[in-house]
DNA sequence: GCGGTTGTTTCGCGGTCGTGAACCGTCCGG
DNA sequence: CCGGACGGTTCACGACCGCGAAACAACCGC
């Protein structure tokens, strides 16, 4: 869906044909910014450049060029400190924002994703999702756990992750901030 | 298994058909190491892992892959330089952050590694540990141990090692200051 | 009335935690 | 030099329980 058009300001990532436009490569490489090398059939593949670069062999498909822009991507994002993130938004009208992507939330879910937003990163427990869902007072126990899967559910398209925190309570974070174990 | 192991150089990177062995891969993440997924002429591009890894798509010559893993190896061992200052950070709720990266620990464990944090690169008795695991007393002998092992475990992707000083307790340190002799 | 929202019940997967036991390297006494 | 004690690692197992997820039944608004 979303292929590969970075609508948000993310690290802008050049092409560069290499070795013929090796200038344009240190240029790029001289002011930190991210670039991926394009080489032909023949080309010997470069030596290790510095991490903000990659390289593919044309010619190429275009899924897997756009792929190896995403990794890139993700890996200045996750790693690197100059985060340019797109930060999520929760507007009055009951809308979700990130990206150029939105999604509607019903009033439950809408406040539940207003006190994770506020808590963007960090573990929030059942105790206050409980308390900023229902004010006047929470319903069942098992309650909070359908909104949290709904909710959980109408965020995955815009790759935001509710994780849960076992015993703890649960934690909103960009799909491309994961926990380090190997789990999806 | 079918892994491909090639011998000889520090960075063990591992190379893992992809998604066949997808088992194989979150494995090796789990335990924070290097690898290169080989993927079929028709296998969609992954989306981004962690950075320890990369993938190539088979067929592919020779030189192109050891080039890969000459890069990924690069990658890994400081060529970036800013990530090897990254202290870790224990919050209340039970989070392990260091780097962008975090694992959730559960009780026990969250106390042992706030008492192995707290006295980070340095040695922390056995009993010490106990006292802190549970201040209340401990069950078996076993137990601690047990928990180290878990806690290790679980620490492991972030690069985060806990070496035993035999006879006279544990010591938490960075992954990347490793003890002079050969074990890691 | 219809589609979307909300709450409940129910089932069961999987994480947590303790125990027992097999295994291994090191140190020490005979 | 050998055998055993010791300290530590790792796996397997069972008990417990938090949480995920489906299925179902009101309920509300346009």
């Amino acid at each position: 869906m979303d292929g590969v058009e970075p609508d948000g300001d993310r690290p802008e990532i050049t092409l560069v044909r290499w070795p013929e436009q090796e200038a344009t490569r240190t240029a790029l490489r001289a002011e930190g910014r991210p670039r991926v090398l394009l080489l032909g059939p023949t080309t010997p593949a470069p030596d290790p450049g510095d991490d903000r670069e990659d390289w593919v062999r044309i010619p190429v498909a275009d899924a897997d060029l756009q792929a190896r822009i995403r990794w890139l991507a993700h890996r200045l994002g996750g790693g690197g400190g100059d985060r340019t993130a797109e930060r999520p938004v929760l507007d009055d009208d009951g809308l979700f924002r990130v990206g150029g992507e939105w999604v509607a939330l019903p009033p439950v879910e809408h406040r539940l994703a207003r006190a994770l937003l506020d808590r963007l990163g960090t573990v929030v427990s059942r105790d206050a999702l409980a308390e900023a869902g229902w004010p006047e007072g929470a319903p069942g126990r098992n309650a909070l756990d359908v909104h949290v899967l709904r909710l959980r559910r109408r965020l995955a398209p815009l790759r935001m992750t509710i994780h849960t925190v076992r015993s703890r309570g649960y934690l909103l974070a960009s799909g491309t901030s994961r926990p380090a174990d190997g789990r999806a």
